[in-house]
DNA sequence: TACCTTCCTGCAATCGTTTGCGCAACGGCG
DNA sequence: CGCCGTTGCGCAAACGATTGCAGGAAGGTA
C-alpha cells in the first residue's frame, strides 16, 4: 500500500498507521510504546508504518485519555530579566529531558496576571506548576492549582522574619539573608562604615534583603537609615535625580537590591562624576553574568540560578511520579568579591579567584 | 443543590455545571461561550453554576474537538540570553493578548535539538510556530511543520549574498547589513582605518555581519583581514589568550558580533591593559539594555528586539485567521553611537541623545 | 382546529488516543 | 482426544469538550 492510498490531506492518525500495517488501533498503539503483548513482527512493522506515514501522535487526544498531559506550567517574574531567563533556560532544560514541555507565563508582579497564568496553566490541566518569584501569597497559590504538584522559587523569608515553625514542603528558597550578612561583613572588613541599602521598588525579594542588611548591619553596631534613598523603579537607568541624592549624601558603600540595579546605579552616579570603587563600594546580589565583565567588575552574592531552575525542574517531576513534594530546602548563596567594593589597586593585583 | 453534592474528588466537568444548572452539557456549553441562541435566563444561570463551581475548561478536550489548539510553538535559540529574553517576553505578551498560550523550547544552535522542538510543537498541535534565529533551514522547517503558519526571525541573508528573487513570505528580518554599514561609515567618520571584526563562531548571525563588514569597509578602501581573530565561542568570558592575541595586533577599531561579545572583549582586554575607547574603539550588535550602561557605554546598533516579538505573534495570528502569511519585512536598525567608539572627552560633552 | 414560525434546548456524533477485557489460536500435557 | 495455559490481538468504552440537526413549546394566522 503506498503513501499517497492512505493520506489526502489530512493529519496522518493512528488508525492511518494501523490499517498500514493491517492491525488494529489498539495493536498500533501498543506496539509504538514497546508494550511487550506485542510480537516482534508486528511490532516492526507499525513502526515502519509509522515512519513511513510520518505519523505523529496527538498529543490533546492522548492527554485526554491517559488523564497526564506531560505539559509543566512555569510562571516567572520577567521573561526578559536575565535572571529569570537563567532559571528558565535551567528549568525547560531539564523538564524536556524529563519528557515534559513547558508552558510559561510572565507575572510581571501583578496578582491579576499571575492568576490569569494559573487559570491557563488549570486549562491546559499541567502536571505542574511552578511559581519564580511571584507575588501571590502561597497559600492562595495552592486554592488555584494542584498544591501536591506546585513549586514555588522564592527567597527564605523565614531566616528575617525569626520563624521557627516547619517550613512548607515545596518551596525552594535561597538564603538571601545569609547573603547579605556575608556582603555587610565583607564591607566592614574591607573598612566600610557608613553604609546604605538601595531597593528597587518593584521586587518581591526587595524586603528580604533590606531587612537583612538592616539586621546584619546592627550586629556591627552600625545603623542604617531606611528610606535614606527612594527605591528605584525595575527598570534599567537609575534617573538622574535620584544618583544626584545619593550623590549629595554619599555613603562609602551602596547595598543594591540586585545586580541590575548596581549595574545601573554606578552607571548613573558616572554622570555627576562619582567613581566605583574610589568613591563608593558598591555590591549587587543574584550573580548575573554581567556583573563578571562589568567595568569594575561587580561584587555580589552569587545564587545558584541554574540550579534553582534544574532543581525546580526535578522536583516538580519528581512530585509528579511519587505524589510526594520534596521538604522544603535553603540554596547556599555565596559572596563573590570583584573590584567594586575593593580599594583601587594596580589591576593585576586584584584577586582573580572567579575568573 | 449544593456545591458538595456535585463535586466528589474530581476535577469539575462540564456535566457538572450542566446538571447544576439543570439544562443539558450543550446548552452549558453554548451559554458559556454566550451563543446568542441561548436564553438570557439560562445563560445566567449556568454561568452562575460555573463560577459556583469554579469550573476550568479542559483545553485538550476543546482543542481535540475544535481542531484547534490556540497554542503558539516559540522556539528560540537561547533562553537565558538577553537578547532573546526580550523577544521572547513580546511575544509571549502579544500572544497572551491575542488569546494564545506559548509552548517555548531553545534550540541552542543545535539542528538536532531544533527537530525535537519542532516534532513538540507538531505533537501539540501548535496553530503556530515562530523561530527566532535558527540555524534550520526554512526549506527543512517548512516541511516540520505547517509551512503556512510558520514565522521566520532572522537577519536578512539576502542583502548581503546580493540575492535578488522574490523573497519568502512568512519570514521577519533585520537589517543587518545596513547597520554594520552604519557603524563602519561612523567609524570611518570618527577616523578610525585599521578595523577588525571579531566573531562569535557559534552563533547564526555571524556570518551575515561578518560578510556585511567586510563589504562596507571596502566601500571605502579598507581592506578586512578575515581571520585576523579566531572566533570566540559563546561564552561570557573571552579567554585570555584572544585578548592577547587582539592585544598584540591592536586595531583601532573591533567590530564585534554582538553586545555580549563587546562587553566581554572590552573586560578582556583589561588586563593587558588595552582601554576603551582611548586605546581601542569597540562596537556591538543588538541593542541590549546592558550595552546602555556600560562602562565606558556601549556604540551599537539597536535592533528592535520587543518589535521583533511582537510581530512575530501578531502575524502568526493573523495567519492562522486570515490563512495567509504576511509578505516578507525586512526591519530597519539604528546605529546608537556612545562612549566606546567615541575620542575620550569630559563626560558631560558626550552626546546624550540615547539618554 | 390545523399549520407554520420562532425560540430554545437536547440528542448524539465526533475529535484521536489509551486500555480493560475478551477471544481466538496454538502448543503441551495427561 | 480433551483440557488448559500462553501468547497475540481486537472490540469498544472511555477522556471532556463542541456542534449539526432535530424536536418541543409557544404563539400567531387562516
Amino acid at each position: 500500500m503506498a503513501i499517497r492510498d492512505i493520506v489526502p490531506h489530512r493529519r496522518v492518525v493512528l488508525d492511518d498507521v494501523a490499517r498500514m500495517a493491517n492491525v488494529s488501533r489498539s495493536t498500533a498503539s501498543r506496539a509504538l510504546v514497546d508494550d511487550p503483548r506485542i510480537s516482534e513482527p508486528t511490532r516492526t512493522a507499525v513502526k515502519q508504518a509509522a515512519s513511513e506515514l510520518r505519523y505523529v501522535p496527538n498529543a490533546a487526544a492522548r492527554s485526554l485519555r491517559a488523564q497526564r498531559t506531560r505539559i509543566l506550567g512555569l510562571l516567572l517574574a520577567n521573561l526578559s530579566d536575565p535572571v529569570h531567563g537563567q532559571i528558565a533556560a535551567a528549568f525547560e532544560q531539564e523538564a524536556l529531558a524529563g519528557g515534559y514541555r513547558v508552558i510559561f507565563a510572565a507575572g510581571l508582579q501583578d496578582p491579576a496576571l499571575e492568576r490569569k497564568a494559573l487559570r491557563i496553566f488549570t486549562e491546559h490541566a499541567a502536571d505542574g506548576v511552578a511559581m519564580v518569584s511571584c507575588v501571590l501569597a502561597p497559600s492562595e497559590a495552592q486554592t488555584r492549582v494542584q498544591p501536591d504538584r506546585l513549586i514555588m522559587v522564592q527567597p527564605d523569608h523565614h531566616r528575617v522574619q525569626r520563624y521557627r515553625g516547619p517550613l512548607l514542603p515545596g518551596v525552594i528558597m535561597t538564603d538571601d539573608a545569609s547573603g547579605v550578612e556575608a556582603v555587610v561583613d565583607h564591607l566592614v572588613a574591607t573598612g566600610y562604615r557608613d553604609i546604605a541599602y538601595v531597593g528597587s521598588g518593584a521586587r518581591a525579594a526587595n524586603a528580604v534583603r533590606a531587612a537583612a542588611a538592616e539586621r546584619a548591619l546592627r550586629k556591627h553596631g552600625i545603623r542604617l537609615q531606611p528610606g535614606r534613598f527612594p527605591s528605584t523603579d525595575d527598570s534599567w537607568r537609575v534617573p538622574d535625580g535620584i544618583a544626584a541624592l545619593i550623590a549629595a549624601d554619599l555613603p562609602e558603600a551602596l547595598i543594591c537590591h540586585d545586580d541590575k540595579l548596581a549595574l545601573a546605579l554606578m552607571d548613573a552616579l558616572r554622570r555627576p562624576g562619582i567613581r566605583t570603587p574610589d568613591d563608593v563600594g558598591i555590591v549587587g546580589f543574584d550573580g548575573i553574568q554581567f556583573a563578571e565583565i562589568s567595568n569594575p567588575r561587580l561584587t555580589t552574592v552569587a545564587t545558584p540560578l541554574a540550579e534553582l531552575g534544574r532543581l525546580a525542574a526535578s522536583s516538580l517531576i519528581g512530585a509528579i511520579q511519587t505524589g510526594k513534594l520534596p521538604d522544603a530546602v535553603v540554596l547556599p548563596v555565596e559572596l563573590v568579591v570583584r573590584e567594586s567594593t575593593l580599594p583601587r589597586l594596580p589591576l593585576a593585583a586584584y584577586p582573580t579567584a572567579d575568573v
